[in-house]
DNA sequence: ACAATTTAGTTGACGGAACAACTTTTGAGC
DNA sequence: GCTCAAAAGTTGTTCCGTCAACTAAATTGT
């Protein structure tokens, strides 16, 4: 969190910082950090939470293996999130009608209402984000990551 | 790691899934997992361990303050890495002449053959990365993230 | 129609990272 | 020179995400 230039600066040391998947690491955990700030100010959620709860949100009525084949996240952790925030009375899971293996997951009134305050939040600080640089760059970051997460798939070796 | 597109799309999903905090989350991940198999494979280190002696390796002689002041590491992160390395016989600590808190470490013989033996696999790693888009895309990228970096630590709200 | 495979979801175990408390040593202020 | 604050490291606790094992239900193949 110190991020003026040390007293004692040493080029090497700098240089070395400045290795790609080392600063999208800590961009990324930074950018955690403050979101899950947010999160937790505005509607008490950790940022796992949000996301599940802004996924089933956005798509209304969803499966949790929906959930995990859109988010890339561990079944494992969108079950055990999607449970709290039924404990909590955000989400509601029903029955699917045919295949009783399957629970829909949707809202409830609550869920849409902490919803419906983080959502603008949210986009507030994405935009923030944004206004940092032009469209155009965002666009280029957007097309690079994208080429980063296909590459770092088919790498072998 | 199912990433073909999903029988059942959902273009409002997809588009959730376009956030930027979030995208940037899955590419980290996924770049870390990759790291770490590479890692793994040739030398046997995790991570963070590797991290901690790539900054070693790069600067000769560090203090774990100014490690942790050039990563943003937590303090006891670096610690416990540092003592792991220290265990396995990678990296050597000395004593600072005038300041008896201070420990100096650096690379023993083994410490710094697998230095050499890891580093020019990431690197080639990076350089593969890189190869996915223009050098102008990747500076640009560089730009964005600390834009990002900054903006993430200056936001307040 | 029944065996075998696949899919949905839950749960337990484990490991690593963040945070905080604590010790020891040094430096600063009076 | 003594007190107090700051810095260097260590260690403990806690939480969260990943992996893997497991149950139950549905689908496929023959």
């Amino acid at each position: 969190m110190n991020d003026e230039t040390p007293k004692d600066f040493n080029p090497q040391l700098a240089q070395l910082s400045n290795f790609l998947t080392y600063r999208i690491s800590r961009v990324h955990q930074k950018l955690n950090v403050q979101a899950s700030k947010i999160l937790h100010a505005s509607v008490g959620l950790t940022l796992t939470q949000w996301r599940v709860l802004a996924f089933i949100g956005g798509a209304g009525e969803v499966t949790a293996s929906e959930l995990v084949r859109y988010t890339a996240m561990d079944k494992g952790l969108v079950s055990r999130n999607a449970k709290m925030l039924i404990k909590d009375g955000l989400v509601a899971s029903s029955n699917h009608s045919s295949d009783s293996r399957i629970h829909l997951l949707r809202l409830t009134r609550t869920g849409q209402d902490v919803f419906d305050t983080a959502l603008p939040r949210m986009r507030k600080r994405q935009a923030k984000l944004a206004e940092c640089v032009s469209a155009q760059d965002i666009e280029i970051f957007r097309r690079v990551l994208e080429a980063f997460e296909i590459a770092s798939e088919e790498m072998e070796n």
